[in-house]
DNA sequence: CTGACTCTTAACCGTCACTTAACCTAACTT
DNA sequence: AAGTTAGGTTAAGTGACGGTTAAGAGTCAG
């Protein structure tokens, strides 16, 4: 998922800085150096965030950064500014920021809350990874070296906890308490569930398996 | 609408200035001093907003950011330490932190990002958008491309709720929490309201879809 | 009173997730 | 070598869940 981001800023140094920077790590990088162009960007193409210089010349952040709120929209906004008085916060915030950057700021803090907040809306904050395994605990989807694969209710539990507890084993009994709770089934389900599981883990290039710890329980385990 | 705040820190002269201060603008305030203690009062109660020391005994900050995110929670938490630099910054944020404040720090800044980070979330936003569908939640008005959508009091209150969720799926439980709070009907109205829902967007054409993840709950889809 | 509107309830049906049971292999015990 | 136990595989049955439709109850305005 690429994320779009649209810096206003008017000092050409620091935007070119900031684009190249951004671009070098992914993130594709709009630049408007006044307040309306900023805004009638914002308002053609879609952006993940907006990086908000508070003097702009035209239109200042501010109210680039109220008019934006004030037409329903929630895109995450995130000011740059020389000022860090608290007015200066507390006016930020009151139009409507989601966070507030004092310069001169490291580059790759920026970069940190650029992901942090374009990530929050996106829903890519629960995921857990083991080696091409990936599992969103949010959408609740899995996929494996960019497969998707299908888990019901109880295949998708048995795989987040094994995943949480990976490189360890999980004992049968802790695995079956975290699926059943109290009530277990008084057969060999559990068998028939991993059974599922590890179909959709056998691909050809298959580098994860569910290995039994015999006699104890269960462990995901990275090959080689 | 009141604000919940979980703090968890250590430092129990910090820790009664911030909630001292949080209390007086309204925002209640729960207390832990240790990691684990902050887990269990998190999984308990439901809060807007986490405060989270990286210095803690039991069981560090980072960790527990881990464990709430593992588990598939998406509450924003903010990181409060001595800590400043880069690397501890990029440890937070990958660890599944929202914001990073670094001590000391003004405590009304604090508050301002408290305030910023519980209102992106909780429905302070009057205007939802997903692909071409909007939804006014003021003027309780919803239309896709333009053309006016038809929606009752229920299928309002369920059409929202998924937008905020969307791309994630909604639980039915929560789905029927939203809709009739504690007193819920015994029976299958929810199928019934999902159906007339789907047959507004059928209408309009819409490029959207509310699609079932089996045993769990509902999601509101963007089509290809 | 009546018609429009909304919500609930019920009945029907298809599908899918889960359970169950039977059979198989491998390893360990006697 | 036979018996025992744990784990893996397969297939079938059941029940719960989800989608659709229609009818009835409650509310409100005209």
């Amino acid at each position: 998922m690429s994320i779009n981001v649209l810096l206003v800023e008017d000092d050409i140094d620091l935007a070119t800085t900031v684009v190249d920077y951004l671009e070098i790590e992914g993130i594709s990088c709009d630049h408007a150096s006044n307040g309306l162009q900023g805004l009638s960007l914002f308002e053609v193409n879609s952006y993940q965030v907006v990086l908000l210089d508070l003097n702009l010349p035209r239109l200042d952040g501010l109210s680039v950064c109220q008019k934006v709120r004030s037409s329903g929209n929630d895109t995450p906004i995130l000011m740059l500014t020389a000022r860090d008085t608290l007015d200066d916060k507390i006016a930020g915030f009151k139009a409507g920021t989601d966070d507030y950057l004092v310069k001169p700021f490291e580059i790759e803090e920026l970069l940190l809350r650029v992901i942090a907040l374009s990530t929050r809306k996106s829903g890519q904050i629960s995921k857990l990874t083991t080696g091409d395994l990936e599992l969103n605990t949010q959408s609740r989807s899995a996929t494996y070296a960019g497969n998707q694969l299908k888990l019901t209710p109880i295949t998708f539990k048995i795989l987040q906890k094994l995943m949480r507890e990976t490189p360890n084993p999980v004992s049968r009994e802790v695995l079956m308490q975290e699926i059943w709770g109290d009530e277990q089934p008084d057969s060999n389900s559990l068998k028939v569930h991993l059974h599922h599981l590890r179909k959709q883990l056998n691909f050809v290039n298959a580098n994860l398996s569910i290995e039994n710890e015999p006699g104890f329980g269960f462990v995901l385990r990275v090959i080689q």
